[in-house]
RNA sequence: GCCGGCAUAGCUCAGCUGGUAGAGCAACUGAUUUGUAAUCAGUGGGUCGGGGGUUCGAGUCCCUCUGCCGGCACCA
C-alpha cells in the first residue's frame, strides 16, 4: 500500500498508510487523544475523523479544549441531534436544514401542528437521552441516485430538493447519529456523548421560508444555543438578560421619551424629554454639515404621482408608498400623489432650478428629510424600523471624476460624527454592480475603484459584498457595532448616475456643453429614529451629558432649602444646562432612587449645609461616592459637559 | 406580508375547569422636614384592544379585525 507523510503540529512527519484516517493518526498517538479527539485539520481543511487521507498533509488533530473548531461542531451535532429528536418523537415531521449560526444552531422542520414551548421542553429531554447514549456517528459517501432514491422512499422531499441543486460532480455525505441519518457536509464528532449536555438549550421556535424564499412554504425553525460549559450557557443567558434591559422600547418608556400607538402604526410620538435628545442631535449634525460645505434644504412631502413616474419608484418602489388621492371639485380624475419615501427626487428638482456650471460642483444639499414608507407590519420594531423617519439625508451632485475626492472627504466626515457620539467600532462595507444593472463595465469599474480607494486612502479597511450594489451604482454602508456587539448599518454612500439621468439634472462644462451629473446619496445617521434607538441601547439609557434629555435634578433634602434649590438651577439653566429642581416633600432616597432610575446623569442634593456654605452635594448617575463642590464650581463644569463636542474648546 | 405567540388600571403582572375584576408601584389626600436607590396612612382609578357569536351568564370558549412581541421575508 502507498504511503504518504503526515507532518504534525509540532513540525515532525510520519509516514502511514494512505487512506489513513485522523482517528487513525490519533490512536497511534495515545490512548487519551484517540478519545478527546473531535475532529482535525488537514492542510487547515476542517477534517472529520473518519475521512480518509490519501495524500501528504500538515495534521492536526483538534480536541474539545483548544478554541477552535471544537463549539462549531459541538453546535452541528446538536442540530442533528435535535432534529433526531424531534423525528424520535413525531416521526411524520419532514426535515430540512440546519446550520451552525452565532451562538448555536437552528432547525427548519415542516409539521402540521405548531410547536409549543412545552414541545421544546420534550424534545431537550429526548436530546439528553441521545447524548446519554453515546450513540456513535458514521459516514458513508453515497451516489447521487441512491441518495435521491433513498429520500424519495423515506418521504423526505425537502432533501431531494437539497441533493437537486447540489452540483453534480460533488460527492454526496450521509451521517448517521445511532440509526439517525442525515445529508451532511460535516464534519461531525465521533459519537453524541462528546457533546455536553448541560451547557445548551432551545431558545424559541419562528416561522421561516423555505430556502429563504417568501414564495415558498412556511417552515417552523428551531433555535438552539450551546457553549462548552454550562458556565458559559449561564454567562450567555445573563447576556440576553442584560440586553434586554437595554431596550430602547423599555427605556423609552421609563425615561418617557416617546410613545407609539395603534392609531399610527410605526410612527414617533416624541415626549419633551426624547425630543431634546432628537433636536439636540439635530443641532449638532446641522451644525457639521454647514462645516461640511452642505447647503441645507427642505422639499414637500405630498408629491404628485407624475415625478415619481419619472423618477421610477413609482415602478419600483410603489409596494411601500403611502399612496394619497385627492377628489379635487369633483374632478373627472383624481390626483395621485404619494408620501415622499425618499428625498432625492426633490433634491434633483431644486439642482435644476437655474443653470448649474462645472464651477457649482461639487454640489452638496442636505436635509432633514422626513420620509414616509410603507414598510411591511412584520417589519416594525420600536423606533429602530418605522413607517415615518428622518433622514439626515445628503446628495452631492458631482462630476465622475469628483466621486473619490467626494467619498475621501464624506469618510472623514462620518467618522469624526461617529467618534463623537462615542461610536469607534465600526466597519465599511462595499456592495458591487449586481447581475441585473444598467451602465458600462468600464464605468462600474471606475467608480468601484473610486470607492474603495477613498477607502484605503483614509486608512479604512472594507468588506466587498458582491454583486449586492443597486442596479445603477456601487455604495459603501457603514455599520456600527453597539455596546453588546449587535451590529446596525447607519451611514451610506452610494453612487447615482441614474435619477439624474431621469430627472434630466445637467450642468455646464468648461467646454460650454450640457453634462450629466453624477449623484451620490449619502447619510452618517440613516434615520434619527434608528439611530436614536441604537444611542439608547447602546448606552443603557444613560446617555452621554450633552445628548441627556434632563442633565441635572437640583434635589431638596429640606423645604428650607428650596429657594437655594431655585437659585442653583436657575444658575445651570442660564448656564445652558438642561437642569430642573424636585423639592416635593419626599426623602433624598426617594429622589435619588427615582432619578437614577429615570438616567439622569447628576443629582444635585442640597439641604442645610450646603445652603450655609453655597455648595452642593453632587452624585453621578452609576456611582456611589458623593462630591461637595461650591456653586461657581459645579455651574462651569457642568456648563462645559453640556457643550456638545463640535464647540468644545480644542 | 408570512408562521407562531400575546393584548386585564399610567407601569409590571394575578385572575383555576365560564358565575358579572385584583396586587405592587405610580396618581391623589393627609401626616412626616427627611443626608444619597422606595417614610407611613387613606382615597380614587378598568365598558378586561375593537366588532361579532355560543351561553341563563364571557376577562375566560369560538370567529374576525387591529396592534404588539419572536423569527422569516423586506430594509434607513
Amino acid at each position: 500500500m502507498a504511503q504518504i507523510s503526515l507532518t504534525f503540529p509540532d513540525g515532525n512527519a510520519r509516514a502511514f498508510d494512505a487512506g489513513v484516517t485522523p482517528a487513525e493518526v490519533a490512536a497511534s498517538i495515545s490512548k487519551s487523544l484517540e478519545k478527546k479527539a473531535i475532529s482535525a485539520q488537514v492542510d487547515g481543511a476542517h477534517w472529520d475523523l473518519q475521512w480518509p487521507i490519501d495524500r501528504d498533509a500538515a495534521i492536526a488533530i483538534n480536541t474539545m479544549n483548544e478554541d477552535g473548531p471544537a463549539l462549531e461542531l459541538v453546535r452541528h451535532d446538536l442540530a442533528h441531534i435535535m432534529a433526531r429528536a424531534v423525528q424520535e418523537i413525531w416521526p411524520d415531521v419532514k426535515v430540512t436544514i440546519g446550520p451552525v449560526i452565532d451562538n448555536g444552531w437552528y432547525y427548519d422542520f415542516d409539521r402540521a401542528e405548531p410547536f409549543t414551548p412545552e414541545d421544546l421542553g420534550l424534545i431537550e429531554k429526548r436530546m439528553r437521552e441521545i447524548i446519554a447514549a453515546r450513540d456513535p456517528v458514521r459516514t458513508e459517501v453515497w451516489e447521487r441516485d441512491r441518495a435521491i432514491a433513498h429520500y424519495e422512499a423515506s418521504g423526505e422531499p425537502y432533501k431531494v430538493e437539497l441533493i437537486e441543486a447540489i452540483p453534480g460532480d460533488e460527492p454526496l455525505r450521509m451521517y448517521w447519529h445511532g440509526e439517525w441519518q442525515d445529508l451532511c457536509r460535516g464534519p461531525h464528532l465521533q459519537h453524541t456523548g462528546q457533546v455536553p449536555a448541560d451547557a445548551f438549550k432551545l431558545m424559541s421556535v419562528a416561522g421561516a421560508y423555505w430556502r429563504g424564499d417568501s414564495s415558498r412554504a412556511m417552515l417552523q425553525r428551531i433555535y438552539g444555543v450551546a457553549f462548552k460549559s454550562k458556565d458559559a450557557l449561564k454567562a450567555h443567558l445573563t447576556m440576553l438578560e442584560e440586553a434586554a434591559k437595554r431596550d430602547h422600547r423599555k427605556l423609552g418608556r421609563e425615561m418617557n421619551l416617546y410613545h407609539m400607538q395603534e392609531e399610527a402604526p410605526g410612527q414617533v410620538f416624541w415626549h419633551p424629554s426624547g425630543w431634546t435628545i432628537y433636536t439636540t442631535l439635530q443641532d449638532y449634525i446641522r451644525r457639521r454639515q454647514r462645516a461640511g460645505g452642505y447647503q441645507e434644504v427642505n422639499t414637500p412631502q405630498v408629491v404628485d404621482r407624475k415625478l415619481w413616474e419619472a423618477s421610477g419608484h413609482w415602478d419600483k418602489y410603489q409596494e411601500n408608498m403611502f399612496i394619497v388621492e385627492v377628489d379635487e371639485d369633483h374632478a373627472r380624475e383624481k390626483a395621485i400623489n404619494a408620501l415622499k419615501p425618499m428625498n432625492c427626487p426633490c433634491h434633483v428638482q431644486i439642482f435644476n432650478q437655474g443653470l448649474k456650471s462645472y464651477r457649482d460642483l461639487p454640489f452638496r444639499m442636505a436635509e432633514f428629510g422626513s420620509c414616509a414608507r410603507y414598510e411591511p407590519s412584520g417589519a416594525l420594531h420600536g423606533i429602530m424600523r418605522v413607517r415615518g423617519f428622518t433622514q439626515d439625508d445628503g446628495h452631492i451632485f458631482c462630476s465622475e471624476d469628483q466621486i473619490e475626492s467626494e467619498t475621501a472627504t464624506f469618510i472623514a466626515f462620518l467618522s469624526r460624527i461617529y467618534a463623537d457620539l462615542g461610536f469607534h467600532d465600526w466597519t465599511i462595507k462595499l456592495s458591487t454592480r449586481p447581475e441585473k444593472r444598467i451602465g458600462s463595465d468600464e464605468s462600474w469599474d471606475r467608480v468601484e475603484k473610486a470607492l474603495g480607494d477613498a477607502c484605503r486612502a483614509a486608512g479604512y479597511e472594507f468588506e466587498v459584498l458582491e454583486g449586492e450594489g443597486a442596479f445603477y451604482g456601487p455604495k459603501l454602508e457603514f455599520t456600527l457595532t453597539d455596546a453588546i456587539g449587535r451590529d446596525w448599518q447607519c451611514g451610506t454612500l452610494q453612487v447615482d448616475p441614474n435619477l439624474p439621468e431621469r430627472l434630466q439634472a445637467t450642468f455646464i462644462g468648461a467646454d460650454g456643453a450640457k453634462h450629466r451629473p453624477v449623484m451620490l446619496h449619502r447619510a452618517v445617521l440613516g434615520s434619527f429614529e434608528r439611530f436614536i434607538g441604537i444611542l439608547i441601547e447602546e448606552h443603557a439609557g444613560k446617555l452621554p451629558f450633552w445628548l441627556a434629555p434632563r442633565q441635572v435634578v437640583v434635589a431638596s433634602i429640606t423645604s428650607e432649602a428650596d429657594e437655594y434649590c431655585r437659585e442653583v438651577a436657575e444658575k445651570l439653566t442660564a448656564a445652558g444646562v438642561r437642569a430642573e429642581t424636585d423639592l416635593r416633600n419626599e426623602k433624598i432616597n426617594y429622589k435619588v432612587r427615582e432619578h437614577s432610575v429615570g438616567k439622569v446623569p447628576v443629582i444635585l442634593a442640597i439641604g442645610h449645609r450646603e445652603v450655609e456654605e453655597r455648595t452642593v452635594t453632587v452624585r453621578r448617575l452609576g456611582e456611589k461616592q458623593t462630591s461637595v463642590a461650591a456653586l461657581d464650581e459645579i455651574c462651569g463644569e457642568l456648563e462645559t459637559e453640556a457643550t456638545p463636542p463640535d464647540l468644545r474648546a480644542g
